[in-house]
DNA sequence: CTCATTTACTAAGCAATCCTTAGTGTATCC
DNA sequence: GGATACACTAAGGATTGCTTAGTAAATGAG
């Protein structure tokens, strides 16, 4: 689905899941279209931040200016 | 700083900004350690989703699960 | 249980990318 | 003007990823 030939796929996604290997860019942004996350959460290093990414990517794109001030008033 | 040999650091850096190349996992990692900014910032692919990110990492740790929450009740 | 099929995973070499070197050009400051 | 630092690039050697070929482990049907 994302555009992998489908000849090589498992290999190289196996690869990826396992750390033998990192994809480019190109290959980051096709898998986080397919899987409808943001590109960024692939490389959270804590479950808090990989899910603030996703509730964030979850919200409406204008709902999202609130959300970011949100959090700058927190700090 | 980032722990990249100084001969190459300029060439490698500008290679970097400009898209030519991209950085390893652990270069990125030292990057992002001497910048003080989340590892996924450098992945961010709009302004609202890089400040959310520079925002929350800036949040003491404790208020961090609060932010998430508070933007998880926001969908 | 058995066989067939799908899924999971890996080594090895070719192919692609990055890192280093060497260098040019441009600011900046004395 | 001269010296120093900063910005940027091409080219090849060094490194990493992708493809191929294959084994192993689950899963499902009969």
């Amino acid at each position: 689905m994302a555009g992998i030939d489908e000849m090589s796929s498992s290999a190289r996604m196996n690869q990826y899941e396992r750390g033998k290997h990192a994809p480019d860019w190109l290959t980051v942004e096709r898998l986080a279209a397919v899987l409808n996350v943001p590109v960024a959460y692939f490389y959270a290093t804590d479950d808090d931040a990989a899910e603030l990414l996703l509730a964030f990517y979850a919200l409406a794109p204008e709902a999202r200016g609130r959300a970011l001030e949100l959090i700058k008033a927190m700090s």
